[in-house]
DNA sequence: TTGAAAGCGATACCAA
DNA sequence: TTGGTATCGCTTTCAA
């Protein structure tokens, strides 16, 4: 009764029906114009017809409706990591998403923070995306993909470090990292390395491996190495340099750029010579490493492209019967500079 | 004909119907059950066997019927970044993320890297999202929100420091920011403020409202306002470090503390005294601000919780008619460090 | 307490 | 060249 003002928001949303009415042609005849089916031949007339009705409506297609009836999604979804990524991984993502648009994919990420795994997986399936791309380890169990590959998910790809059962993988092993980080250390004479693991959860996907690839670099070479926890925060890094004299170490490699300065900052508070008593290496070759002073030594990751992430899920959703994949992709090198410097005092600040 | 060994990968889907027929009674009584429908009494016994053949089967229900049929879909559609947030933004999101949740909601992040803003708002609305969460500005524009509504998206609200037109707003007003920055070097003495803008695009939804900011914290005190375009690359501050003696400032803020830190260092390289001869200020708090020498002053933010931004979509979500709100959910301080200290030379690396 | 059946929106086969 | 219609998986009203 009472007629609602409210700016036309109460207008039901246009269905296809509404186009066909309104251009005087069924629901069959909107769907091959708009969808340009090649298959059948419609008069231009009428192409033109529908066209404007529908865009007279605002007609816009319904997913859900339409992916219920080609009984697929197109959609790649992937979980989205609840930590705050690197500018490495945003870079990383924006170039595989861009590349799945281009194979027609629609690309959703799904935060399932505070959910179990197998909680988690269950709400993935039930989006029934065609693919679903994500971090292996805690986030993507061998018993989720299971599950999600009994609901009709073509492709399961995890990127981390560790090939998960009945998934392809695009093996990011984290591991060379380490190598890489050990031997430069070995290689500038350090005998007692230090390897920071950050306490935060999340990481130890990636710090664990880290550690093991020093481990595996130092073997048979006679020098020791030494796991330290840390925080991401001043109290802890200022607690790890306290104990710095008794652990006796002379090089040390901090999981990253980031955690590599703050230790190495503690450390020089402490009045330890970086490198001159202790070498420091970083990874991931932030900017902020080259504006430390001394400049941070690092490793460079050469992670896979978007690009080829893109055509692996496009092949695997195309045949998916195919025995899980595994591909490695990831290259690692030492990136040397003044923090792991042999035998030289710090340059003076100016 | 051919029998496909393929480890029963080609099994189809199961669905209600399979579990009706498994339990042995009719798909009515198997969603009755699986939803805990209160309005309906089925028999313990029933409940029992139905959830057993659908546990037996693995059943997952089809997010896309089920919404089709219920005519709406309990998801909330955030827009994703395309430049890596800090780890205030992510931590927000996730708060929002879970809160969320907790009121049923589906969280999903749509990228739209590439997209012009109505191919993205159309790519949006056919997932028919019940809420669309986002940055304003590019990215959600006054004709996006329009078509979002048209489709049946109850609730659009946006985040960025200005509100768009249709949409409620949960203003973050940046310029708070700026004024802040602004009004602590003026404390300070500084008369010749340099504002450093990023040339990176997509930050000029942040930048430029901090600059504007800075801008009406001199208003009426005779101190001078200086644009500095900076790109984050070590290059590029050289570059404006070599021009700075011309520039004849005494100040600048820095956009935030990752620009602070790059062009603090390419100012003392040049051998500038710091805060000696330019006082510098970042944003955002982050630790590499503690960890810098001298310690850089900032601008901390207290960010909008994502309780309250979900809470805010439950209500326009239930009452989509009323009126666009606008929130101002954005407060600011000074963090006053070493970096901004007035009548002293900065202290001397131990 | 349970079942039959209508229908959400879009697609594609078969007829006309 | 176009239209009628069955169908995808699920919810919900109405009957039994």
């Amino acid at each position: 009764m009472s007629q609602i003002p409210h700016t036309s928001a109460e207008r039901p949303v246009p269905t296809s029906a509404d186009v066909a009415r309104l251009a005087g042609v069924s629901r069959a005849t909107v769907s091959y114009v708009l969808n340009g089916t090649s298959a059948v031949r419609i008069s231009e007339a009428t192409r033109i017809r529908v066209r404007e009705a529908a865009d007279e409506l605002g007609y816009i297609p319904h997913a859900a409706a339409r992916s219920l009836r080609s009984g697929s999604s197109r959609m790649v979804l992937l979980p989205a990591s609840p930590v705050p990524v690197g500018p490495l991984y945003s870079r990383f993502f924006n170039e595989f998403q861009w590349a799945l648009r281009r194979f027609d994919y629609t690309v959703v990420q799904y935060g399932s923070l505070g959910l179990s795994p197998d909680e988690a997986a269950r709400a993935w399936a039930e989006l029934r995306p065609v693919a679903v791309v994500g971090l292996g380890g805690p986030q993507l169990t061998a018993a989720g993909i299971q599950l999600l590959r009994r609901s009709g998910v073509k492709a399961v790809i995890t990127l981390g470090p560790e090939p998960v059962a009945g998934a392809h993988a695009l093996a990011m092993d984290h591991r060379q990292v380490g190598l890489c980080a050990g031997a430069h250390l070995l290689e500038r004479g350090r005998r007692r390395i230090g390897v920071v693991v950050p306490r935060e959860p999340g990481l130890e996907m990636f710090s664990q491996p880290r550690l093991a690839g020093v481990r595996a670099a130092v073997e048979g070479s006679g020098a020791t190495v030494e796991p330290l926890a840390l925080s991401y925060d001043e109290e802890s890094a200022a607690a790890l340099a306290e104990r710095w004299p008794a652990l006796g170490l002379d090089a040390v490699f901090a999981y990253n750029d980031e955690y590599a300065m703050l230790l190495m900052r503690a450390l020089q508070d402490r009045g330890i010579d970086i490198p001159g008593e202790c070498a420091v290496m970083g990874a991931d070759d932030l900017l902020l490493g080259r504006l430390l002073r001394p400049r941070l030594s690092t490793v460079q990751l050469d992670m896979a492209t978007g690009q080829q992430l893109a055509e692996l899920v496009e092949r695997v959703v195309r045949d998916p019967g195919g025995e899980p994949e595994r591909h490695d992709m990831m290259a690692a090198r030492a990136i040397p500079r003044e923090s792991t410097q042999p035998g030289r005092r710090a340059p003076a600040h100016t």
